[in-house]
DNA sequence: TATTGTTATACTCTATAACTATA
DNA sequence: TATAGTTATAGAGTATAACAATA
């Protein structure tokens, strides 16, 4: 039964799958703001951009397995992001069915500009924290995440 | 640049707002699993008859507040809920824009079953965290979510 | 036959405005 | 005028099947 006047919102706070989605839709509303507002994209194409620019050219095929984004999802951050001329697709000698996806120097810049941002929000949201704490914290999500075992297609 | 075979997924692990992503996402759908196939709920359905099994017969604002669940989210639970004969709306005397919720025997087993589920998985995926860790972890995750700060209307 | 990438479709979730009926 | 709750609509995220082109 209701209690005192402290007794506002923190019923499932015990929850983990509630806390963990309440937190990761704060947290990623906030720097959504970044990529949307500024660039007009959509959170896949700001992943997409993001492993283009830390990792180069890359097929699609690549962004799938790194990223953990299903093909379907990645065709079409593509051709979104081809059309804010953030990157150039070219052909594969070797396959026809591949395409190197290459950032455009626009698209460098605004990976440069985006990730500077989210490097730092990520500082900002980890200063409360200790580095061996933030390590386990890290690994624990990573394992809820099925990240330390599972791959996709 | 690409590095060793163990270089997948890994990537954006060191980035809060991903993390947290992946791991509510994967966390949800498995006990999404429970009340969607069992039930054939959606998460707000779960979420308010959790709030009804808890804390007894509220108004759809007590909800609202209690929760952190927007009115019109709250509205078409009800709806729901109502349909699978899990509530029934009483009148409240005193304003006739208000109906008092209550669950029904059916809604009532259903609460139990389903509560029962949700209290197993949430200490499986605590676990292999001490209860000092778990606690500092709570807070954070409390604290990303601004559920120390906000509240809603 | 299998793989790469695209298109189509449906469902869920989120957000907001506009509305009703009551207060 | 304000509040409780409903309805309508759009955007975004997720998931899956089916497909064309190529291997």
């Amino acid at each position: 039964m209701p209690s005192g006047p402290e007794d506002t919102g923190m019923e499932m706070a015990d929850f983990l799958p509630y806390l963990l989605n309440q937190a990761a839709e704060q947290v990623s509303l906030e720097f959504q703001r970044t990529y949307k507002d500024k660039y007009g994209m959509l959170r896949t194409d700001w992943r997409v951009l993001f492993h283009l620019g830390r990792y180069g050219d890359l097929i699609a095929t690549d962004i799938v397995q790194r990223a953990r984004i299903h093909k379907t999802k990645v065709s079409r951050a593509v051709v979104r992001l081809e059309a804010m001329r953030f990157l150039v697709r070219d052909e594969v000698s070797t396959d026809r069915r591949q395409e190197i996806l290459r950032l455009t120097p626009a698209g460098e810049r605004a990976y440069a500009d985006l990730s500077r941002i989210a490097d730092d929000y990520n500082q900002k949201l980890w200063r409360n924290i200790t580095p061996s704490e933030r390590k386990r914290f890290t690994a624990f999500l990573v394992s809820l995440a099925g990240m330390d075992q599972r791959r996709r297609g």
